[in-house]
DNA sequence: GTAGGGTTAG
């Protein structure tokens, strides 16, 4: 066995060969070498004209590799003679600089040309170039050419042409490719899979996963962080905890992306214990780990937890990027902290990362829910880059403090922009409606606008109408329009109409519908005391007896209010304190707005324990003397406080602003809607 | 001698 030759001959053949030897370089990205290679060939130029080609073609291949396109082009065009390879090396150069378009144009003169058949390596690069550049009807051409070539059956190419429909929002398109055309590997499924979830396209990911799980495919990591974002995106625990095993069993290296769509399908699905306890295992947390678990707490509602892993992860010295503003701003955005947002706006301001949309859209929302509109129209007009979400932001922020007119001047805006609007958007355009009172236009939007941008109605256009018509005053209308629409109604709705049934004093109806909401949420107390609100105005005290059973029967507590704040004993005297000075001023407390099986002695008392009495207080006694004061709440106030508040604002003079916020939760997310805008009794006389 | 998917956090 001649084995001590062996390594001679290799280096002999590589020395002659220094086309093997430029693709070394070329893959290594070693341009120095690969230089010095080229500079060899010039001198020895001996070569028959064949494998000049070659030779050419490797050099277009090496430059192109390490990033010298210009010299690439330049060899390109020098060439007498070029093939296939030639073509495909210089458009793969061109794809790889970002610069999709010129591939699309040199595919055109190759094509024109007529001496060189397209292949598939030229395919996939083109189909890629389509992608990128979101050229949908350069994509079907290439369609058409590859299936009379018949380098569809040609897996890359497959691949490439179901993601290119993908990336053009074609899902029709996509799935056809892909479930006609025979032929599978980890490649595709990962990348219909993807394709599928940004598209937002559960259902078909379901069913291309129930294909994966039956078919004997080898799983990736890219596999894995798939599906625990399909798992995510369902909610549905089981599915991610059996993926979670699958995992585990066959142990793949778990790196910082999978361990971070483990931690973000935990959270997602609501189990933050175990997303934190996989955080606290993690051997080198990024700003990704930490990014996606302070998400985790945000979406779980713990919002000051989130603000603590931040100066965590500052203490660990992570930097924090884009994201990690985001969620931060999002956080504060769920607390109504201004001044917090303010200043993590300066601080993602400093950090260089104001820019970016993710964080502009979340300032916008941040500065909406905080309820200071004028700086989140400012964010909105001085952003640099927008897309969907931030016209929605907008436009609900303008509709949840009660500017119906604006939120429709910045659907005008988007429509002009050829923005497309979205799911969301009509839900914030038709809550602007309801706020105007547009109740022919809000039919409008949803039977023909919404048509128009292939947009189905949800429940939660629904509810809208339900809010458009109630708010209206339509009460019957809306009650009747919620038995003829054949949609699964949420407590969300009946709720709307039941807000609407107090606010214009139907109280017939209102118990009605309440009766339902009790049904359907019976841990709402906010219900129950609505309810015996209602029964209470209607002079109906049996009715209030037995909604006052029925909570002691189901162990619901309200008055008096909660004891367990530290300085509940200052805050209460406060309140006394207060009350005592304003009637001074004219208030007479209006006991009619306590349940009725309460002494009437104790009544007064219980008034004054009402929660934003105990805010306004609490306020008072923490914030200097010239800052404005915002109460949020998430029930409507009562009578009783809404005369009180006035008064204390003009004894104290302070600027008090009340806001009602009702969460309304779809798709796991909750957003806040300000029914009740600084109450013009509360701003300042 | 040339080619494909590219993940997480709003």
């Amino acid at each position: 066995m001649p084995i001590s030759r062996a390594p001679k001959d290799k280096l002999f053949s590589l020395v002659e060969d220094p086309v093997r030897l430029l693709k070394l370089a070329a893959d290594n990205k070693n341009l120095k070498v690969g230089k010095q290679i080229h500079a060899h060939v010039v001198v020895t130029d001996k070569v028959s004209s064949h494998s000049n080609l070659v030779q050419t073609n490797s050099l277009i291949n090496l430059y192109e590799k390490c990033g010298r396109l210009s010299v690439a082009r330049q060899l390109f065009d020098s060439m007498r003679l070029r093939n296939v390879v030639s073509w495909s090396s210089l458009m793969a150069g061109y794809l790889h600089e970002g610069l999709a378009l010129e591939v699309l144009g040199l595919f055109k003169s190759m094509v024109s040309a007529d001496y060189n058949r397209p292949n598939e390596f030229v395919l996939t690069t083109v189909l890629s170039s389509c992608s990128d550049s979101v050229r949908v009807e350069e994509g079907k051409q290439c369609h058409g050419y590859v299936l009379k070539s018949g380098l569809v059956f040609h897996q890359h190419v497959k691949n490439a042409l179901v993601h290119m429909y993908l990336r053009c929002s074609d899902v029709k398109g996509a799935m056809r490719v892909f479930s006609t055309v025979p032929g599978y590997d980890v490649f595709s499924y990962n990348s219909v899979l993807d394709g599928l979830l940004e598209e937002g396209h559960l259902k078909e990911a379901t069913e291309v996963l129930r294909l994966i799980m039956r078919e004997d495919v080898v799983w990736d990591s890219v596999t894995y962080v798939t599906v625990f974002g399909l798992s995510s995106s369902l909610r549905i625990l089981r599915l991610g905890l059996q993926v979670h095993c699958r995992m585990l069993k066959t142990d793949i290296e778990s790196d910082a992306f999978v361990n971070s769509a483990i931690m973000d399908m935990y959270g997602k699905c609501g189990k933050l214990v175990n997303a934190v306890n996989i955080f606290e295992h993690l051997r080198n947390r990024t700003v990704v780990s930490w990014t996606t678990i302070m998400a985790a707490y945000f979406q779980n509602g713990y919002f000051e937890e989130a603000f603590n892993l931040f100066v965590k992860m500052k203490l660990e010295d992570v930097s924090p990027n884009e994201y990690t503003f985001a969620v931060l701003l999002n956080s504060s955005a769920s607390l109504s902290a201004l001044r917090r947002g303010a200043l993590l706006h300066a601080c993602a301001d400093k950090s260089g990362f104001k820019d970016h949309v993710i964080v502009g859209n979340a300032l916008i929302n941040m500065y909406a829910k905080s309820g200071n509109i004028e700086a989140a129209n400012e964010v909105f007009s001085d952003i640099q880059y927008r897309n969907a979400v931030t016209w929605n932001v907008m436009i609900s922020g303008y509709s949840h403090h009660g500017l119906g007119k604006k939120a429709l001047h910045v659907f005008q805006d988007m429509l002009t922009a050829g923005d497309h609007p979205n799911y969301i958007t009509f839900v914030a355009v038709l809550s602007a409606c309801a706020h105007l009172g547009l109740v022919q236009q809000g039919f409008d939007y949803l039977n023909r606008v919404m048509k128009q941008f292939g947009i189905e109605p949800g429940v939660e256009h629904y509810t809208c109408i339900v809010g458009l018509l109630s708010r209206a005053g339509l009460l019957d209308e809306a009650k009747n329009y919620m038995s003829s629409v054949s949609v699964k109604w949420d407590v969300i709705a009946w709720r709307t109409l039941l807000d609407a049934c107090f606010l214009h004093r139907n109280y017939g109806l209102g118990k009605r519908v309440a009766e339902i909401v009790v049904q359907m949420d019976p841990n709402d107390v906010g219900t129950y005391l609505l309810l015996s609100n209602m029964y209470a105005k209607a002079r109906r005290w049996d009715g209030v007896v037995k909604i006052r059973k029925l909570m002691r029967e189901r162990n619901i507590e309200k008055e008096p209010g909660d004891n367990s704040h530290p300085e509940s004993r200052q805050i209460y005297k406060k309140v006394a304190e207060l009350l005592a000075k304003i009637k001074l001023l004219g208030y007479v407390p209006d006991i009619t707005a306590v349940l009725h099986d309460v002494e009437d002695e104790q009544k007064e008392d219980f008034l004054s324990y009402h929660s934003e009495k105990l805010a306004i207080a609490y306020g008072l006694m923490k914030t200097p003397s010239e800052a404005p004061i915002r109460v949020i709440k998430n029930l409507r106030m009562c009578d009783d406080c809404h005369t009180a508040v006035k008064l204390i604002s003009k004894l104290t003079n302070r600027i008090v602003e009340l806001w009602h916020r009702v969460y309304l939760s779809h798709h796991g997310e909750t957003r806040a809607e300000v029914l009740e805008n600084k109450c013009p009794a509360g701003l300042p006389f």
